[in-house]
DNA sequence: ATTTTTTATTTGACACTCAAGTTTCATGGG
DNA sequence: CCCATGAAACTTGAGTGTCAAATAAAAAAT
């Protein structure tokens, strides 16, 4: 039965969250995926088509167009690969850079929000449990 | 920097918990959306496309398509409001709510999955933590 | 009784998703 | 070296979600 709570409570956050996001998504006028995409880019820095979609859990096809729109946006590049002339680099431009860094600042702001009612040892708590939680995926 | 941290967890576990939905959902041949409308039937009962609407965060517009094809699945039924002659509540079907309670039950599954490895201690504390922070937003 | 608001639907423009097919290139076996 | 196989990206078509704007019907307000 205390499962059961704790379940509906993980539920309601990631709801919250979901829905935050979209909300802060629409705003700069782009789409969920292509804000991951920015996302992904600007964490893990340039890489492949390929990877980029393995990382996004989608297809080339459907990145290629993603990637089309958001180069005419201007928030990334494709560059040569140095080696395999097959191969495309993503890059962020300066732009998506910007994008990518004010997103990241809002979400870094909402996790304060969040986080303002907790005690220290309990931030630490939650630290600790959602390490492990990452881990048994 | 402790906060970053925290910060960091948080949304990876909020990518996680995205990522396995997707999967989960489109295993069942359903769309985010449609389940999405499936689990607040399922919670909250019946109601009119408008409070559905509000509940999932869309327009009526697209909810009356999307409730087409819940409907054209057999999840779904559409049922004239009592008093309002405008109105049309939406009430799901017996299949519709055994996709519900399947899904839920895949839920609390991954909750059990993720909580494997924490103490009684730390259960409580992320219960509290969660509810503290849904309240915040 | 007339006007205004609410509710749902329809439609058009655009985006995401996948699968299937195409092109270009890399790699390995003959 | 040549060819077959595989890999990487692109293209296309069908289906779906999203929003805004327009429409129709009914309730509420004046």
């Amino acid at each position: 039965m205390e499962l059961e709570e704790l379940n509906h409570a993980i539920v309601e956050f990631y709801e919250k969250l979901s829905s935050w996001e979209h909300d802060v998504v629409r705003e700069k006028g782009l789409t969920l995926p292509q804000i991951h995409a920015l996302e992904i880019l600007g964490i893990h820095e340039s890489m492949r088509m390929k990877e980029l979609a393995n990382w996004m859990g989608t297809t080339t096809g459907t990145l290629t167009v993603l990637i089309d729109r958001l180069e005419k946006k201007d928030y990334v590049r494709r560059c040569p690969h140095k080696t395999d002339r097959r191969s495309i680099i993503i890059e962020l431009t300066d732009t998506g850079r910007q994008m990518f860094l004010e997103h990241d600042k809002l979400h870094m702001q909402l996790t304060e929000t969040m986080v303002s009612d907790l005690t220290q040892e309990e931030r630490e708590c939650l630290h600790r449990c959602l390490n492990t939680m990452n881990k048994a995926f």
